[in-house]
DNA sequence: TTAATTTGACCATG
DNA sequence: CATGGTCAAATTAA
């Protein structure tokens, strides 16, 4: 840690400076998808670079800026342990803890979504007879990729699985990329500029009905995107996210498996038929990663994997 | 041998 | 203090 009073920069605090720029970075951000709408590719490539300078400083200028100390917690009982183990206390800012910039609850029969997730814990919940396991992207060690999901068997019904997303999928595996079209309409609100077109074509009922999974976790992962804009950056919004987190998880609830639901699809995209046309939807959950390459902007965005973060 | 999972400890939050 | 989320050593699987 930084000595918090130090006089730097002219007087500001490192605090000061931080939010500022995470002040711009928002601003970037937006910037970046109005752009992501004109021609001009130049502009884009303007932006992603001041979004790479952005991250890069947020990075050294947030708290714990470099690594978690990791140096071992742990102390099992049989474990050595000589020097009276150091609190070793881990960073305490922007870290996602009980409350999540953005989270999205799925309900599902299958756990597949499209993203392969390495599993990290599990959790006895005291309110609910069913452990929770935490799942976070297989990515993350190599990619930086945050993003993190949480898995319960449903009380109501022990053959689905509760599945909530936190964080944005920053990683990306070209061969994987799901078709990204670009919507004509007009960005009036970010959660609606989405657009994943999955090729589709075969019908029979158990690819079917897993591929409308997939596709709604894809619209999950999308929607996470929004993320980038609740980061602990931005109170407001972050309250935005936490009150839409309750009404998403009750809009949202997969089990009407059918469909979609219809303000996070692109008009004609929605529902039923999704079927652009195309034919190559994957066999293989396992072998799809579908990607955050969505909602226009932030898909190209997290060419940087700082977007959604610094590691405290 | 490497990679993934399991499991209990650690710790932030309310 | 209780609860929930994450870490990382230990264990298991590939």
């Amino acid at each position: 840690m930084a000595s918090p009073g130090s006089v730097e920069d002219g007087g500001r605090s490192p605090a000061a400076i931080l939010d500022d720029l995470l002040e711009v970075r928002d601003h970037a951000v937006k910037l970046q998808s109005m752009l992501q709408w004109t021609p001009s590719s130049s502009a884009a490539a303007v932006t992603r670079e001041m979004m790479n300078r952005l991250s890069s400083a947020l990075s050294a200028l947030s708290p714990g800026g470099g690594r978690r100390g990791s140096g071992g917690r742990k102390k099992k009982s049989g474990a050595v342990d000589a020097a009276g183990a150091g609190p070793l206390r881990r960073s305490r800012s922007c870290r996602r803890r009980s409350k999540s910039p953005f989270v999205k609850t799925v309900t599902a029969e299958v756990m597949e979504d499209g993203n392969q997730w390495r599993k990290y814990g599990q959790k006895r919940i005291h309110d609910s007879p069913n452990p929770r396991h935490y799942y976070r992207c297989t990515h993350r060690t190599d990619q930086g990729c945050m993003a993190t999901k949480q898995v319960q068997i449903s009380e109501s019904n022990p053959s689905e699985y509760v599945m909530s997303y936190f964080g944005e999928h920053t990683c990306r595996d070209p061969s994987t990329i799901p078709y990204v079209i670009e919507a004509e309409a007009p960005m009036e609100d970010y959660t609606n500029t989405n657009l994943i077109n999955f090729g589709s074509g075969a019908n029979n009922a158990s690819t079917s009905r897993r591929r409308r999974l997939m596709a709604e976790a894809a619209a999950v992962d999308s929607m996470l995107s929004c993320s980038s804009f609740a980061n602990c950056s931005s109170p407001v919004l972050s309250r935005e996210c936490a009150s839409e987190e309750a009404e998403l998880s009750s809009s949202l609830p997969l089990a009407a498996v059918g469909s979609a639901p219809a303000e996070f699809w692109p008009a004609g995209v929605a529902g039923d038929d999704m079927a652009g046309g195309t034919s190559s939807f994957p066999s293989s959950p396992s072998s799809l990663g579908f990607m955050s390459g969505s909602l226009g902007s932030f898909g190209d965005l997290a060419g940087d994997d700082d977007l959604f973060g610094f590691d405290p």
